[in-house]
DNA sequence: AATCTTTGTGTCCCATCGACACAAAGGAGG
DNA sequence: CCTCCTTTGTGTCGATGGGACACAAAGATT
């Protein structure tokens, strides 16, 4: 680690964290930005984020999750590191390293406040080509998003895009908008029963069609990977 | 990102770059360590790393590299980030961030410098428990170790413990080192045939046996995943 | 009542890994 | 030279779990 107690030896870089935040909304992806306030691409869309307020926060977990709450009232179901990028050219005021985390939450969680300010969106992220976006954070959105298909595929982790009760089909939804495929219901099923993380609730109308099961996440139960991929 | 411009508004944290440097030596996982020279767990065995130079480093990839090459004389064969660590008790000096990598390099590729000082050596992380380790990097360690038992489940990351020509001999004894249990030379074969992400060389004596096929990394290949595990 | 829509199940196929048997090709020792 | 041992390489069988698809169940719509 550190060669040397006095770190005034060394010009610091700017460091910040931020947050790629998704939801499915519509059978779309969306993902979370805001407009920036000040210098560097004032008026800009860009991720959530900002500097680590080291007499508040703890870890640069609770950076993430408090620069969210304080920007979308929002909290996410779902928080895991997606990479930290660093470099001399990705930000005008010189060297910078921002640590990016990849955050999902249900459409119904989030929306109530976002829908009432103009400063915060929610972006699909097929418009997100079109639109100019600070710094290289449209690179970093695609960068989670395909972190997010990968594990679509392997791993429980889109139950964290669902409302507290969900049916098959609402999931079955999130991952085909995910994964950008259609997947059988039967593999969805399989997969829900081999893992033992959901538990059955009781039954629910559906437009048009039979009762559909509910389910909801177990409390206290840790995100499940399986061994074999779905294909893609 | 950054709410103002003035970065002096906020104390920034001790920001630093560390690797978990890997090899499989005698049929046992390595890491590399250093002995601190300086002030917080001086002479303590520690992660080699150390501070960006942003007159130097054009990002923390080219930070983690230089440091291993100067404490070290190592460039590693693989490099990827493994987690940033944040908090305030990590570092008795307060609010500390540290980027730490994850790197693979063949024995022999490695311990000549090595061999020749005092202040770095290769650990066997099952003698990692008794040893005292600065900081919280014998967690760290643990982290790592745990990612490389899960790519080694999925991909091909162990060729990058190999030197430029080997066997599926060896190729089988560094993945049974990383993972603990034994494997069916069957499986790595079928495994390397299903990929093309290596080619075959000539002939080589083997001790008490028939002469085994030596293979090497495709030059300019990238890595390759499976879409189904190994079992545990 | 007939049709439509969505849910849930049963069944077959296929890819890939684990296990295991066995042949191939050398070395060591008598 | 012959026998045994060791390691390499291949062929094959079974198990696991996803893909495809057919079909039944249960309510809505007309």
């Amino acid at each position: 680690m550190a060669d040397s107690y006095d770190i005034r030896k060394y010009k610091n870089p700017l460091f910040t964290v931020d947050s790629v935040l998704f939801t499915v909304k519509d059978a779309d992806l969306k993902v979370l930005l805001v407009k920036r306030a000040s210098d560097p691409f004032t008026g800009q869309w860009a991720l959530p984020g900002g500097f680590i307020d080291i007499d508040i926060d703890h870890d640069a977990d609770m950076t993430a999750l408090r620069k969210l709450k304080e920007k979308t009232n929002i909290t996410p179901q779902y928080l895991e590191q997606l990479h930290t990028y660093s470099g001399v050219s990705r930000d005008p005021r010189g060297f910078s390293v921002t640590l990016v985390y990849f955050a999902l939450v249900a459409e119904g969680n989030a929306s109530a406040h976002v829908a009432t300010v103009d400063d915060v969106k929610w972006t699909s992220v097929r418009e997100l080509q079109d639109l100019p976006v600070a710094f290289d954070h449209k690179y970093i959105v695609e960068q989670a998003r395909q972190r997010l298909k990968q594990k679509a595929l392997y791993s429980m982790v889109p139950v964290y895009c669902l409302p507290e009760y969900f049916t098959v089909g609402q999931f079955k939804s999130v991952i085909e908008t995910i994964l950008g495929k259609t997947v059988q219901r039967k593999t969805i099923i399989r997969r829900i029963e081999a893992t033992d993380m959901l538990e059955k609730m009781d039954e629910k109308v559906r437009s048009g069609g039979r009762f559909a099961q509910l389910y909801r996440v177990k409390p206290g139960v840790d995100i499940v990977n399986f061994e074999r991929n779905l294909s893609k």
